[in-house]
RNA sequence: GCGGGUGUGGUGAAAUUGGUAGACACGCCAGACUUAGGAUCUGGUGCUUCACGGCAUGUAGGUUCGAGUCCUAUCACCCGCACCA
């Protein structure tokens, strides 16, 4: 009987499938734990062999921790909404749904063959309407809710309401229009529209303009990376900023929050790192400088408020308001044009060119308030409208930029930093001693910085401030195939849809072209959007994001009518313990459904407020690239060892027709149609390939169809490799080539339990101490690296394992049963065969994890290096307990250590308990 | 430019966290069995040297009895952010 692995592995998927073996329950009395993969998007171009590495290694963990005795929650399923799928129908003219169903099954149908533990009873779409009428729930309770500062927690608009009537706002400054002041008999003055209008400057889900990219000659909004040097990327259109009522989450309320929870929970350092990025917090101070002669006054924002008396001028954005207002008449038409080459740069162009400097002169001069200086105020391209007030103070002694401004502009550059400042650049120290400076002479930078945000805010003319790079998030896209809002516009006011109208199921359209004016093309549906005269339904659709933000609390409960998932079920699967997927979802989904998880915990609706304690980043799986030499000018092909002698020109070759990197040579001459009549220049009889790495991609005919490797090799051994191809954190290339070692392990480790011809070997004898201590020394090793996901060292032991048992000859039924358990998690077809052909009749899944036993690795004695100065120079072996005295002398007495001492006079001797001994002489 | 990560044989990689560098595999070499082998098994395989030995973890220093591991500087590559005040 031999491995067969085909039968196996067919039987036991259909067994899992009959038995409903990865069912599993919200009531169990077993701890819990939750491993969820990232939220596949179907995409249609089907998987290769590096998609699914975090599966298998979730798979992997969920297994293990089903063995060590949890209920363990591994579901699937898919983020079914999004842009590909209506570009596809846009192309093809298919309704998107029809596309995604077809794209869902062959997705479905290439995981089945990898033998994965998914409960697929719990399995959902984002665009089922039973799904996305939670997600449309919860936008409403985001709608209808506010983030209190003082407590940073989100609360109901009903409270604000309460606040305003009893005292204004005064306590609760206005997130989106900070300049917004009323008391409470004002709040009550105010009409229903007015009030609106403020409390949708509150609101965690607001409407609000923004500027999105319109191209008018295709009638479309277009995403920012759609949009290349001003015109669109398709047809080269122009492309106009333009302004739209659109929808927003307000996620920079959450900033902070969001920011301190990445302490507590286990996300890798880079991982951190770039989220803390993108919020970007920095902590410095507002300034408000008077202009001369006017009553206007700008408002700056630093971070170094030290350096005040270094200001040589001020730079506002060129979209600022005051930049009208402030511009003396004979700047006038300096001014002008240059806003009208601002106006001309697209975004990208913008960012492109940051080498050059550019700006204008507005005439106007701010006032410096310690001293009274006149500080001439310019507008430039290098200050951002978006962030902190759109306005600098520019200290140029300081800021490199602001150097090279005043060194192009020709600017007076005051020093406030003595020698540490060259006067060929700038010098952004904090260490430095302060001169020129007023009050703050003499003060070390880093103290001043403290002692000038006082004083200002002791003057009344500015105060500390933090500011987050991180913008409120975008919810609106013009398009069809996404959760429409559950919102009516009733004379412009937008009105929530009541609870039990929702889902705002997505209507049925015949083609998906963009409504009028930027609208998408729910637009076009009339009889759906104009619900009754005068209400009108917003025709945006959610972005792919919403769905993705709470998917993982609906696994705890899929099916649920009456709630987004029942609380019970919620508590009990609480956080996912280990969420895997690519790092390409570092900022936007994780931060979202960081938020989301925030504002629900906030509200009372779940009860934790971090949605992933561990959060595990496959690497990618490169492309190994393979290259044919054409002799330029014919249809010769030249083996890569003789290439140099003639001139040539590498083209792409399928990998899938070459073996390590001989190529096959007929396979080649049927992969197209060119090179039918190729004539090949051979070394060793072979044609050899060159290699590259690559990413993994169709273009560059190096991609590996996971389905292919399966159909040769088997899906345990599938699943092996990619463990065994190292850390899973870690990038790396795929080599078909280095798959037969996992193969062939294997099948060496079916025949130490199945003879070809005898049938099962395994006898029911005694272990001898050698077969136990190699079952327990590799129980050891297993269990800790599965749990700690070191899988490559896990794959190397099992071999190591294996290597030492057949040479043992063993076959031990107390020593072969306890090792499948082992390997299950990791080969769970043919571990289930063996398990049932050693007469179990019960499930290997529901087996009992073998326990490590220390008696049986114990070592009485251990053969000791022995160094030299050190260097390694002998073994000798000593009983552990031996004593180290009588260590140190036998060794001294040793002949090989006495020739390397040479006879010169021994210093010490270090012995180190069971590792090594060294003599320093 | 800023931030994060990685540099170890021909290749993928290990190294109990400061203690015998290269485990386990791929590839390669030699052999056994075989009609055959792309099956299976055995042995070898960092570089260098006839050998004793010497040299080796990107490079250069340092700490230590002892460094792939810790410290300092430097180089290369990968990823993320990028006029963020």
């Amino acid at each position: 009987m031999e491995y067969n692995y085909r039968d196996i592995e067919k039987k036991w998927q259909e067994h899992w499938k009959q038995t409903k073996a990865y069912q599993v329950s919200n009531d169990s009395s077993k701890p819990k734990c939750y491993v969820l993969d990232m939220f596949p998007y179907p995409s249609g171009v089907g998987l290769h062999v590096g998609h699914p590495l975090g599966y298998i290694a979730s798979d992997i963990y969920a297994r293990y921790k089903r063995l060590k005795g949890f209920n363990v929650l591994h579901p699937m399923g898919y983020d079914a909404f999004g842009l590909p799928a209506e570009q596809y129908a846009l192309e093809t003219g298919q309704h998107p749904a029809v596309t995604t169903e077809q794209n869902i099954k062959a997705f479905r149908e290439q995981l089945d063959h990898i033998g994965f533990c998914f409960d697929w009873d719990r399995e959902f779409r984002t665009s089922d309407p039973g799904y996305y009428k939670w997600t449309q729930w919860i936008f409403l309770q985001l709608f209808d809710s506010w983030l209190n500062r003082a407590t940073q927690k989100a609360e109901r608009i009903s409270t604000l309401t309460a606040l305003f009537e009893k005292e204004g706002n005064a306590a609760h400054e206005c997130p989106g229009d900070r300049a917004l002041r009323f008391t409470a008999a004002e709040w009550k003055s105010f009409d229903e529209v007015r009030q609106r209008e403020i409390l949708m400057h509150y609101r965690l889900a607001y409407l609000a303009f923004a500027e999105v990219n319109w191209c008018p000659a295709l009638g479309t909004v277009l995403a920012n990376d759609e949009v290349v040097n001003g015109v669109s990327e398709r047809g080269g259109y122009p492309v106009i900023k333009k302004k739209m009522r659109q929808w927003f989450l307000r996620i920079t309320e959450y900033a902070n929050r969001l920011l301190e929870g990445l302490e507590q929970v286990d996300y890798s350092d880079a991982l951190r790192e770039m989220q803390r990025n993108w919020i970007g917090k920095s902590q410095g101070a507002e300034i408000r400088f008077n202009v001369k002669d006017t009553d206007q006054q700008i408002t700056v924002y630093t971070t170094r408020p030290d350096t005040i008396f270094g200001v040589d001028f001020m730079v506002l954005a060129p979209e600022h308001d005051l930049v009208n207002r402030i511009t003396t008449p004979d700047q006038k038409a300096a001014v002008e044009k240059y806003l009208d080459y601002v106006q001309s740069r697209s975004e990208r162009e913008r960012l492109a060119e940051v080498k050059q400097i550019t700006g204008c002169f507005t005439g106007a001069y701010a006032l410096n308030p310690f001293n009274g200086q006149p500080i001439p105020v310019w507008i430039s391209e290098y200050v951002l409208a978006g962030y902190g007030t759109g306005a600098i103070m520019a200290v140029p002694c300081g800021d490199q930029r602001d150097f090279l401004f005043a060194k192009h502009f020709n600017i007076h550059i005051t020093n406030i930093i003595g020698d540490a400042f060259n006067g060929q650049e700038a010098n952004p120290t904090k260490d430095a001693v302060l001169q020129n400076s007023d009050f703050l002479d003499g003060m070390v930078m880093k103290a001043a910085m403290d002692a000038a945000a006082a004083k200002i805010e002791e003057m009344g003319i500015g105060k500390r401030q933090i500011n987050y790079k991180m913008r409120d998030a975008g919810f609106s896209r013009q398009r069809y195939w996404g959760e429409p809002f559950p919102i009516v516009y009733k004379d412009g006011i937008a009105y929530p849809v009541a609870e039990n109208e929702l889902p705002v199921e997505l209507p049925h359209v015949e083609h998906y072209k963009q409504g009028e004016d930027g609208e998408g093309p729910l637009a076009n549906v009339t009889d759906w959007v104009n619900v009754a005269p005068g209400i009108r339904r917003e025709t945006n659709t959610m972005p792919g994001y919403a769905g993705s933000s709470w998917y993982f609390l609906r696994y705890a409960d899929p099916h649920n009518t009456t709630a987004f998932a029942d609380r019970k079920a919620v508590d009990y699967w609480n956080q996912v313990d280990v969420y895997v997927g690519g790092a390409e979802h570092a900022v936007g989904h994780l931060l979202y459904s960081r938020m989301w998880t925030k504002a629900l915990y906030d509200l009372g609706y779940i009860g934790f407020d971090e949605p992933y304690k561990k959060i595990i980043n496959q690497g990618m799986i490169g492309g190994s690239s393979r290259l044919v030499y054409r002799v330029r000018g014919t249809n010769t092909f030249v083996s890569h060892g003789l290439k140099d002698q003639y001139e040539t020109d590498p083209l792409h070759v399928d990998v899938n027709i070459v073996d390590g990197t001989e190529l096959d040579t007929d396979a080649f001459r049927q992969w197209k149609p060119d090179y039918r009549e190729a004539e090949f220049i051979l070394e060793d009889g072979k044609y050899i390939c060159g290699s590259l790495l690559e990413k993994m991609s169709k273009r560059l005919f190096n991609t590996v169809n996971p389905k292919d490797v399966v159909d040769k090799y088997g899906a345990d051994t599938y699943r092996m490799y990619e463990m065994f191809l190292g850390p899973i954190e870690q990038s790396k290339p795929w080599e078909t080539k280095g798959i037969e070692g996992v193969h062939r392990f294997l099948k060496k480790l079916w025949r130490l339990y199945v003879d070809e011809n005898k049938g099962l070997i395994v006898k029911d004898a005694p272990a001898t101490p050698e077969e136990l201590k190699v079952l327990h020394k590799t129980i050891q090793k297993i269990d800790g690296d599965t749990s700690n996901f070191s899988y490559n060292t896990a794959v190397s032991q099992f071999m190591i394992c294996l290597n030492e048992l057949s040479s043992l000859k063993c076959n031990k039924r107390s020593i072969l049963e306890p090792l499948l358990v082992l390997l299950c998690p990791y080969a769970p077809h043919v571990t289930a065969e063996l398990w049932q052909l050693l007469g179990n009749t019960s499930s290997i899944l529901e087996a009992a994890y073998p326990v490590f036993d220390e008696q049986y690795v114990k070592e009485s004695s251990f053969t000791y290096p022995i160094a030299v100065n050190g260097k390694t120079r002998t073994e000798m072996g000593f009983a552990l307990d031996a004593d180290n005295g009588a260590i140190e002398q036998e060794v001294l007495a040793n002949e090989v250590v006495q020739r390397w001492m040479e006879g010169k006079p021994l210093k010490k001797v270090v012995i180190v308990k069971g590792r090594m001994i060294n003599v320093v002489v």
